[in-house]
DNA sequence: CTGCATGCTCACCCCAGGGTAACCACCCAC
DNA sequence: GTGGGTGGTTACCCTGGGGTGAGCATGCAG
């Protein structure tokens, strides 16, 4: 069981945090929908080098799950060399957007503790 | 390496999401947030009731590493038997208002493709 | 003495998600 | 014919996060 099996949250909310957990819960979803917000209509390759430590397998993967949640769109055109451009749905912008007071909790919060552990 | 690995993001942006994704980055911890944010200051054996399915051991795990990271506040009471009461600290409440805008895309989402899928 | 309740810890196992590397089909430049 | 660049796929391996179940210290009710 890898979702949260809530069909009813814990005390009856729908939460939906879950939901949006699943949709970027890969290792680097959340940098390609970044990448994507921040240069949008990338190729293939491209994204690759922009997400340093990706690998195409992995890379490959997480685009194909989020075409399949709709939050970035496929094009692939009919040239030799191939050329494919990833881009952000309304859905995926909406996303991203949506992850911006996170973004700002994380930058603002006050030095955390664990990191410190982490370092040592 | 467990964490994102970047010393600065894709093109020099902090981006600070994965700050955050490590947070919260635990299978139960969104919802132990969530949990905490409805009732507040619950002991161990009744959030362990209002989260149906997580064990023990990962609920204590969770908790401690919340309370590393400073999001969950802990206090020890010295009775027989033993009481502890969890709640959120003034970062986790800050935290949690940053999931709202998560959750509620999660809410709104268009009937996600991959859920369909997957019910299937 | 037994059991129950609390809030854990410990030892062990398992599997999915991610990493590694090779390969493919295509065309061009050399 | 060899190499490079494109956007992948396939096979395999490996780690660690989470699940399972037991045990522990304590005191009270029965």
């Amino acid at each position: 069981m890898t979702t949260l099996n809530r069909p009813g949250a814990p005390d009856g909310h729908a939460c939906g945090i879950d939901t949006a957990m699943e949709v970027i819960g890969g290792k680097w979803k959340v940098l390609i929908l970044w990448a994507l917000h921040e240069h949008p209509y990338r190729r293939f390759g491209e994204l690759r080098r922009l997400l340093p430590g990706v690998t195409e397998k992995v890379l490959a993967s997480h685009l194909r799950e989020m075409e399949a949640d709709g939050i970035v769109h496929r094009v692939s055109y009919d040239e030799v060399p191939p050329r494919v451009e990833y881009s952000l749905t309304e859905d995926g912008k909406r996303l991203n957007d949506a992850l911006q007071p996170l973004a700002a909790w994380g930058r603002e919060r006050p030095t955390a503790r664990r990191l410190a552990e982490r370092a040592g």
